[in-house]
DNA sequence: AATATATTGTGAAACAAGTAACTTTATAAT
DNA sequence: ATTATAAAGTTACTTGTTTCACAATATATT
């Protein structure tokens, strides 16, 4: 029906959002509420919520608990995410730690790398060698992995992943790999975002064609 | 003109692909072979070109060496781009280190922490502590900045940020922090990625609406 | 009980982005 | 030199997304 990853991201946010309103004790909230804490427009909010028949009351607005609830079915969260990490320098072991992970029900079960030295199989989270992936991948039915590899070695991961039960990457490597229907890839290219705020501070407001041809 | 963000993204992209052609030794490149190392169709990446008077030759195609040097110039690559990293826990530390930023450009030139156990003025990259960022900021024309401190920080350093000359920040506290006209936020929420790509992988064959009906 | 009002839900309109197809022109071949 | 052709540059079309505006209706007020 919808492919729209944006219409998910957004669910994603309001349902944050209403856990924080749920915290402070709220029970109902209005379109125009949610808009603001998430900072799109009212009618969106209740299009987005009207594509997947989540419906509030005429005058009542919508009730929290009740919407949670549907968006954590909607959205899985009502299984543990299980995922792995592939490659544990800085940036992959940062993420084996991170603790906004278990906070939404994500628990990184194990990290890979082909570096002898920082291999630890009776760690809390064990990190093993790159060659027994596959095994790992089956054995615990992982479906989605967080690509945190040297860039060189990208792509010929994402070519072994593609061989397992995985379906969906989360690649922080430096370059755009291509996603495909019956495999995902959510690029997070943090080079280029950074690369991109620099381009809208310093030319936005002026005319980039000028910048270019002065 | 015009502030649609994913084109300045493709142009980073095809940026980054001809440096590696140009590596191999190639001089032209044709929009077709550009779309499909980048992942789009041919006639996007003539008119995102045309868009900024970007030009090649009928029946030659595009100059690498011409265009790369006119995008560096379009994206600011002619310039050292300076960043700090605010929170120096686990990933914060990791970007500091990251060796992708110095190849594209980009110099991480302090990181800030409010822990003392963390601080070390005399370090490549000092950490030092936030309560001296304003005036580091301030000093060090630091335009933009990557946010890396514990979700309930976040907003109270955007607040502080914006009584500086910061002007863009890279934030990946997992909330969606809003962006405007002149001060711009990109958010890297891992978590939402990651929520997304299970959602994608469970629902999107089947009828999402249905899944939660049922 | 009747009326007023606030808020949802939705179809139409407006807008934005991307694609496809056509026109132009530089290069190559004859 | 002439002709053919490949690829850029451009215009019109298609598609998808967001906003707008209003009808429907649940709650609150009198």
């Amino acid at each position: 029906m919808n492919s729209n990853q944006e219409v998910i991201r957004r669910l994603s946010r309001y349902r944050n959002v209403m856990r924080k309103m749920k915290g402070l004790g709220l029970v109902k909230v209005f379109s125009d509420n949610l808009a603001d804490a998430v900072g799109v427009s009212p009618s969106l909010v209740r299009k987005d919520f009207s594509m997947f028949n989540l419906t509030g009351n005429k005058r009542g607005g919508y009730r929290i608990d009740d919407l949670v609830t549907k968006l954590n079915t909607l959205l899985g969260k009502d299984k543990k995410q299980k995922i792995i990490i592939i490659g544990c320098g800085k940036l992959g072991q940062a993420l084996m730690n991170h603790n906004g992970f278990p906070r939404v029900g994500i628990r990184v079960v194990a990290g890979f790398d082909s570096d002898p030295a920082v291999l630890n199989a009776e760690a809390p989270i064990p990190i093993l060698h790159v060659k027994d992936i596959k095994e790992f991948i089956a054995e615990n039915e992982i479906r989605v992995a967080a690509l945190t590899v040297p860039e060189p070695a990208a792509q010929g991961m994402i070519d072994t992943l593609r061989k397992t039960c995985v379906k969906g990457v989360i690649n922080f490597a430096p370059l755009t790999l291509k996603s495909s229907d019956d495999f995902l890839i959510h690029n997070m290219n943090i080079e280029q975002e950074i690369e991109n705020l620099f381009y809208n501070i310093h030319f936005a407001e002026s005319n980039p064609v000028e910048n270019l041809v002065a």
